[in-house]
DNA sequence: CTCGCAGTTAAACGCTTGTTTCAAACAGTT
DNA sequence: AACTGTTTGAAACAAGCGTTTAACTGCGAG
């Protein structure tokens, strides 16, 4: 059942950059095409171009599609852990940790095209969940969620209850996320010299983590109204 | 070149829902697949058989399989504007038309299966735009965001940048999409039974409502501070 | 030299897709 | 009843897909 791969299937190979074989030429081409067209509109023919091998050898290193995808993404998630890394807890004022947060959330977002193609992925797991949707969560995801959900009850106070502090977690992942998956709709709101100005990496960060300051801060001044 | 569709072409014709031809049936069913799958995805055949009608006859009536697809979104378009009239502006205090703006957008993106594959049709737009994504998001997306924009300034005060409330008007509206698009990813960080008792469309517009309403208040704050 | 094995290749297979074909069925008019 | 234009039906078409096959290359070991 095309499961004879060859025996370097291990982990922790096809990551050195140094070599060049056509296995990790296939898992370098593959990320940005199935970011791109998403994994059903993405052929392994295109794939196999860009990478300069024949067709068969996604068959041969892989299974079948659906393994080059599963190594594609423990790519990205082992990558992301190397490139931006979890900014340290606790280091100083929670609300610079919540900033710290937000401005890590976003880089990993807007990244340009040439590395940008991550996050994309991500995306289309959300709204075309595959089989690795699962692990992908609770690997990437979950990390930070709790990163944010702690941080929330250090600015507001241990007594508000845990759901209201995970909707603000949720709060803030979406205005990050709409920024990068609106962005179509953001190109034709907003005119193309407000959008060079305004909305660079900084300034929306600044923008989003002074609303959910702003919206915690606010909240626990109504839960402790004698302070 | 499969322009020869027949004469009905003309628009305000195949919404009569009291008539059942298979013109009808077929963009009554094409709806919901192309939400499910994606224009890609979906197949004319699927279409055809939840329609009743033979493959044949999206070409008969449509011309092609794009054809179709853009007679859907007209469809949305114009079934939208009847369900959900726009919420009368400034019919009170501004605070209260956001809470109603966003009670609003919440509704259309929450709905249940049976319509709310609109919405869904819309997010697949904005990951992977077709052709009549521009004149989508004029027709579409545009009314509503201006009201935001002008909710806030009614709140915040006539003497901020237009930029910042068009900011604030994206972050209501990237909190309110991820409540949709992050559903799977809710799904599993958020054990059943919180979902159950915290997420529902009266706790969720309320929430953010707040939000929003804390971080425009506190700005006003910020930049009046002899009040 | 010869054998076996990892790697690669072109070609084919089976399947699904959107689209077209053409004849049959239907409805309305003369 | 006969004709005409419209609508439907089963089948076929070409193209593209993922996957498999079988032949072929090097190349080191026996």
């Amino acid at each position: 059942m095309a499961d004879s791969q060859p025996d370097l299937s291990s982990s922790s190979f096809g990551d050195d950059p140094t070599v060049d074989d056509a296995r990790t030429r296939i898992l370098a081409a593959a990320g940005p095409v199935f970011a791109r067209h998403g994994f059903d509109r993405a052929t392994v023919r295109e794939i196999c171009r860009q990478a300069n091998v024949n067709v068969a050898a996604v068959g041969y290193y892989f299974g079948d599609k659906m393994g080059l995808y599963r190594q594609v993404i423990r790519q990205i998630h082992d990558s992301k852990e190397r490139r931006f890394p979890s900014p340290a807890a606790r280091q100083s004022e929670p609300t610079e940790t919540l900033r710290l947060l937000v401005y890590t959330l976003l880089s990993r977002m807007l990244a340009g095209d040439a590395s940008g193609w991550e996050s994309q992925l991500m995306m289309r797991e959300m709204q075309q969940p595959t089989a690795i949707f699962g692990d992908l969560v609770q690997e990437s995801f979950r990390p930070l969620f709790e990163q944010l959900v702690e941080t929330f009850r250090l600015i507001i106070g241990s007594d508000v209850p845990r759901d209201e502090l995970e909707k603000f977690a949720f709060s803030t992942i979406g205005q990050c996320l709409y920024f990068r998956i609106g962005r179509g709709v953001i190109q034709i709101l907003v005119p193309e010299t407000t959008r060079k100005r305004a909305y660079d990496l900084e300034q929306l960060s600044q923008h989003v983590t002074s609303v959910m300051l702003a919206a915690a801060q606010t909240r626990r001044n109504s839960h402790h109204p004698l302070a």
